[in-house]
DNA sequence: GCGATTTGTCGACGCGCGTCGATCACAGGC
DNA sequence: GCCTGTGATCGACGCGCGTCGACAAATCGC
């Protein structure tokens, strides 16, 4: 494998102008430069990672810290990673899997003092989240991709829930439902940022149109939805329209109702908050608000990459709207 | 940061010795271990992992290459994401997330002449994977987990999936099943690995027990399972039983059939190949056939590892069962 | 009791790179 | 003509660790 004086030889010049030609941090004459490039192509030269994560001070690494959960991840979630690997790849650094115990903050310290990597991208953001006040006695530098209890002061890019909900919500009641379930994770005690604001939004909004608004929770599987198809089946109430906020439960809580004999939408509807293309493929097509993961991810990456390099803040906190895409789930009443 | 010099400083000893204190390559008196471990500690220190990457020939970073997919990964997918690394953790390394567009051989080349990782664990083998070559020219360490059309020679670990095509058409035939509908994804043709095993044996087992095999083919979706059981009720054929080779597609069948009056198992058979634990979470509850995933991805990792340590190879071609599990979305016929 | 090992420890070196200070040629200002 | 830049390049050093050869002390065989 070619190193960095291979180069400086071939090229006739001396190792440290190699290293300038490529940085490009002190001028270096454009005869000059094209020399020592020809001599890195003729070389197949690639530095050395490691090298370079000694001497400098980027190490071109970063993690995506995860914790572990036992349902797997959803099509829309694993975007996360790759399109986190790939805004990553864009500007030069690789991604490093990190998931870890979700109750287990010790075992995050391994990663940091070895310090293999420039910084973190921490998902599944909890309510109260131990790892951030790891992360800043460590002075470790990291973005949030979701949201504590607190985030002021802190780097995130999230998606905006409150207004999700409200948007959902508004929907709903533009077209004539006033009864109205909600389906989530069962995960609001524990912290869920997403659910807890999500909820709180809704009944909220609830409360300002006057519409009433059930809740059934469960986790993030096919059988929550057609429990909750079930208890809404049992409970009598005349609801006329369910808000899912679970991926799996809204193909669940569909089935279950058509296999009652209930027609989506004609005599319920549904709207999913956070499915994914997938929900193009449901029979009917789930109308959805849905965070855009893309743009979350990218955004996160490209700010820690921004602190990484040094570059002068522009923002540290930024909110997303999660737009709404209608696809027939929902009947219009009014 | 502490380094290894602060440590011995701290111990009294040489940096060497802290050093063979911690591998173990020289022999050092227990007295004296006991004191640099003591040292270490207090100064909460952790070896560096660049300097350890350029020092030594362990870098300590093994890859996850897998070809991007517009589908997303089911949840048993992503189990190979997390037991890979978790096995990789327990001996000592990290992972690296490496995807690549399926087609961009070019794209590899990066992190290997980066010098980045020790080994490379090669996912979604094809039937004629070209990664295969370029790796073996570049001189890299990987394990297959899966297989090429030609895999002698080669390390990898996979599913027997001769065997578990034999054995779900065997449960089938058994339980007095004999016109049988196979829906796979339409992958044979690009030489996806498990389809063409699957389907080659369905086809012989077929043929040897004298049953009926149609066969319907889509993409990984809801939407293909729905699609399947349109054309089974089209074609008129008296199916009593379909094999699934498709996790999503498995729900969007049974589904379909649900809703056209057809009762699982009662009038159709259903038994999915590949489907999770989410199979318990369908109503009826799914039969599968599925590779024993973890112990899959432990095994390709455990191999990687044992690889770049240079221990002495024990086994380098190894084939797994698939685990039948009833669940109760078959009937028996006899 | 003496040479031959073995055990435990040390100092020095090199891995490949980023970067600092120094040097040199050359242009411009008065 | 001298002094002060300025652009282009070089050599040297250090990052933190693994490992080799050397060496003193302890152990062994007889």
């Amino acid at each position: 494998m070619a190193t960095r004086d291979d180069v400086a030889r071939l090229a006739g010049v001396s190792a440290s102008t190699v290293s300038y030609a490529i940085s490009g941090r002190r001028s270096i004459s454009a005869e000059t430069r094209e020399r020592v490039f020809a001599a890195m192509r003729e070389l197949d030269y690639t530095p050395n990672a490691f090298a370079r994560g000694l001497a400098g001070a980027r190490k071109g690494i970063l993690a995506l810290n995860y914790p572990l959960r036992d349902e797997g991840w959803s099509p829309m979630e694993v975007r996360y990673f790759e399109t986190a690997t790939q805004a990553a790849h864009e500007l030069g650094f690789q991604l490093l899997l990190w998931p870890n115990a979700a109750d287990d903050v010790a075992s995050l310290t391994d990663l940091v003092s070895q310090q293999l990597v420039d910084g973190v991208i921490v998902m599944e953001v909890q309510w109260d989240d131990p790892r951030i006040e790891l992360f800043k006695e460590r002075g470790v530098r990291f973005v949030l991709l979701g949201r504590n209890s607190a985030p002021s002061g802190l780097t995130y890019v999230d998606t905006d829930f409150r207004e999700s909900a409200r948007t959902a919500l508004e929907y709903l009641v533009d077209r004539g439902h006033r009864e109205i379930l909600f389906v989530g994770e069962d995960r609001v005690e524990q912290g869920h940022g997403p659910m807890v604001r999500t909820l709180t939004e809704l009944e909220a909004s609830a409360r300002r149109f006057g519409v009433s608004l059930d809740r059934f929770a469960g986790p993030r599987t096919y059988g929550t939805g057609r429990a909750a198809y079930r208890y809404l089946a049992a409970s009598g109430t005349p609801v006329t329209a369910a808000i899912v906020f679970n991926d799996q439960a809204t193909v669940g809580f569909i089935n279950a109702a058509q296999l009652a004999g209930i027609s989506v939408p004609d005599d319920l509807s549904v709207l999913s908050i956070g499915m994914g293309e997938e929900a193009a493929e449901v029979d009917p097509p789930v109308t959805t608000v849905t965070p855009p993961v893309a743009a979350l991810t990218e955004t996160a990456v490209r700010m820690l990459v921004g602190a990484v390099e040094g570059h002068p803040v522009t923002q540290s906190e930024v909110l997303m709207d999660a737009p709404l895409v209608e696809r027939g789930s929902v009947r219009d009443l009014s």
